[in-house]
DNA sequence: GTCTATACGGCGATAGAC
DNA sequence: GTCTATCGCCGTATAGAC
């Protein structure tokens, strides 16, 4: 479809730039010369067209966290690698994390509709793994929600008030790359020290 | 003043039950029963509005946070009171975190505005403190400003994703607000033993 | 100073003609 | 599939009555 396709190509920039609230659906049609109704034509609704994006962009790597969670990697390694991918993830998708929380709090019936969620946000396998590495002696006992929080905590907040910030340290993006990228030993020091016997 | 009374009693209703986008400025002065341009001439703006209404509810408790990391409390003992105050406060106003986060990303420009904002995330004082105790010998070496963004953002993501924690764990309000109240504990145990010697 | 009535421009969405 | 025209909201602004 090559009238689709000029859609997406246009509302992928836009959101980008400008993110969600910010960008109309007027906006969208004009950059991408075509008619108004024909965005609800193929897309329902501004939503829809977003979640569509999103899945586009992130859904290849969202599913490969979620298999991460659920491999049989050892634990270490699969916190490790997970806090790795999650955060250059979102790194390429900065504003990823606000917009599932603008979803999120204005369509809170619906949560489901966003699938790339089950793959965001997803512990089952990982908190039977943290209890039998406690039976099994090898880590200090922890409730494995709570770990499986406070990881999801320090890996996505950040993203949550990039503009805080940016503004407070006078970051440029790529700096706030850098600090983001720095996170990753740290977030996995903070872990594993609370695990260590 | 009676009008203005009436119109912060319904719209801080509203805006408990119902968040603030999904609150019209309509709604509110239909359940004051005012008219509605009375809301524009005594607030600027359904912004404005919602940031006397934060202001109101939290001014305090937001100074109080940040006087505490301001104080000259040992480090220990600051950490554990300020985990305590801000999460207290938090569970109060649960709605609070979603609510700075939608005015961060609608408008970036003005971040000043919500003054309650410098309370939330302001840690020049609680910086200094922490490389003066490394220096002294008495904490392994971290970066300041990652260990505060790791200790807020344990703090109060999880208030952003409330929605989905009560979903996936089948949390009651009550519940949720258990599963909060103990997180205390671990957060300050999962900063510390990062800082151990 | 308060308050009412009304209107403006923008939004997301849609019915219906072609 | 595409387009026009329009709907029903929204937040906001203002003219003018009391």
């Amino acid at each position: 479809m090559e009238t689709k396709e000029r859609i997406i190509q246009s509302a992928t920039g836009l959101f980008l730039e400008k993110g969600y609230e910010r960008t109309s659906v007027r906006e969208i049609a004009k950059r991408a010369d075509i008619n108004l109704a024909l965005m609800n034509y193929y897309f329902r609704s501004k939503e829809i067209l977003f979640e569509n994006i999103v899945n586009l962009l992130i859904g290849k790597t969202s599913g490969a966290l979620k298999k991460i969670l659920d491999s049989d990697l050892i634990l270490e390694e699969k916190i490790w690698q997970y806090i790795c991918n999650y955060i250059d993830m979102l790194i390429q998708n900065p504003l990823l994390v606000s917009f599932i929380l603008a979803v999120l709090n204005r369509n809170p019936d619906q949560l489901t509709r966003l699938s790339v969620t089950d793959n965001l946000y997803n512990s089952e396998v990982f908190k039977k793994q943290l209890t039998m590495a406690f039976d099994e002696g090898k880590i200090k006992k922890t409730n494995p929600e709570q770990f499986y929080i406070n990881m999801l905590s320090m890996i996505a907040f950040p993203f949550a008030i990039k503009k805080i910030i940016m503004q407070r340290n006078n970051f440029t993006e790529k700096q706030f790359d850098v600090f983001i990228e720095s996170r990753k030993e740290i977030i996995y020091n903070t872990l594993m020290s609370e695990l260590k016997l």
